[in-house]
DNA sequence: CACCACCCCTGGACGC
DNA sequence: TGCGTCCAGGGGTGGT
């Protein structure tokens, strides 16, 4: 399921390799997979590729020159998005692929997504993407820094993994990452938000950062659905201490680790090393020999 | 307003 | 082998 360093691995390589290509022809097999004008010309046909764009889980593709120049995707659970080389550019599409770009050179970009939950949306540009959606979205989670957080965590009673789940507070974390993040911060993810100290914010996101950059640079975490540009599945799932781990023992303390819904998603957790009555307790206290991520 | 349950959708895992 | 059932979950919506 993409987060944001899933969408971070593929902005980085849709960037580096379609930067500056043209256009020349776009496939749409399924209109109700675009929200806003559907038309050739709204999914950039013709034009030439300015860059892409990421805020949280949102992609922006960019084409130079005046509007319409953006297209908004979101890969939602199962959505991948695939380079195919002008020696597989022939071959059939796979099955729920929902749009084709051709370029210049023979290659061509097919976005895929099986169970609909992603989606995309066309804005004359990016500004008038950034007012509708992205504006509505909290700080992407590579750029919060720990004052910003710390005052969106403090206004809500909620389940601190229910706060960190909603893009609205910060953008770009989902179901695996969180899981991961509150384990290495040996937070528990039914603390009520309110109840996070400044310190605690710091700590969570130096940690952020640290685990996120780790994930981007092993190319994201392949659990099903998840490929590069490529089709190459990426590594970062083999650094998961606890997201997948439910029942196995805890990688500092030894205890099987558990499971309970919060906000109806499956959270797997230490309940020993993650107190619900952390802050009680000195941050600088014992830290647990873990791997390196 | 804040929060939560529900729903969308498909493929894979599992049981019989 | 094959079929039925359950489950995964991001985010929008409507209800409490």
């Amino acid at each position: 399921m993409p987060e944001l360093p899933e969408v971070e691995t593929l902005r980085r390589a849709l960037q580096s390799r379609l930067h500056g290509h043209r256009i020349v022809k776009v496939d749409l097999h399924r209109r109700d997979i675009v929200r806003g004008p559907a038309t050739r010309s709204a999914l950039l046909k013709g034009r030439r590729i300015d860059g892409f764009v990421r805020h949280g889980k949102q992609l922006a593709m960019l084409a130079a020159g005046g509007p319409p120049s953006c297209v908004c995707f979101h890969l939602g659970m199962s959505g991948t998005m695939i380079l195919h080389l002008p020696s597989t550019a022939g071959t059939p599409p796979l099955p729920h692929t929902h749009a084709i770009w051709y370029l210049d050179d023979e290659r061509a970009v097919h976005f895929r997504d099986p169970r609909r939950f992603g989606g995309i949306w066309t804005f004359p540009d990016i500004q008038d993407l950034q007012r509708s959606r992205w504006d509505a979205l909290g700080p992407d989670a590579l750029a919060i820094n720990s004052a910003t957080l710390h005052g969106r965590l403090r206004k809500t009673k909620r389940a601190l993994k229910s706060a960190l789940l909603d893009q609205q507070c910060i953008a770009g974390l989902g179901n695996i990452y969180i899981d991961e993040l509150l384990f290495r911060c040996r937070l528990h993810p039914l603390i009520p938000a309110e109840n996070l100290q400044r310190q605690h914010c710091t700590e969570m996101v130096h940690t952020m950062r640290k685990l996120l950059r780790s994930a981007v640079r092993a190319g994201g975490s392949t659990l099903r659905d998840h490929r590069d540009v490529s089709g190459r599945k990426g590594q970062f799932q083999e650094g998961h201490l606890v997201y997948g781990r439910a029942g196995e023992d805890c990688a500092a303390c030894g205890l099987a680790l558990r499971t309970i819904q919060v906000a109806a998603r499956t959270t797997v957790f230490c309940n020993r090393c993650q107190s619900l009555r952390r802050g009680t307790r000195a941050l600088a206290g014992h830290r647990w020999m873990l791997p390196t991520y």
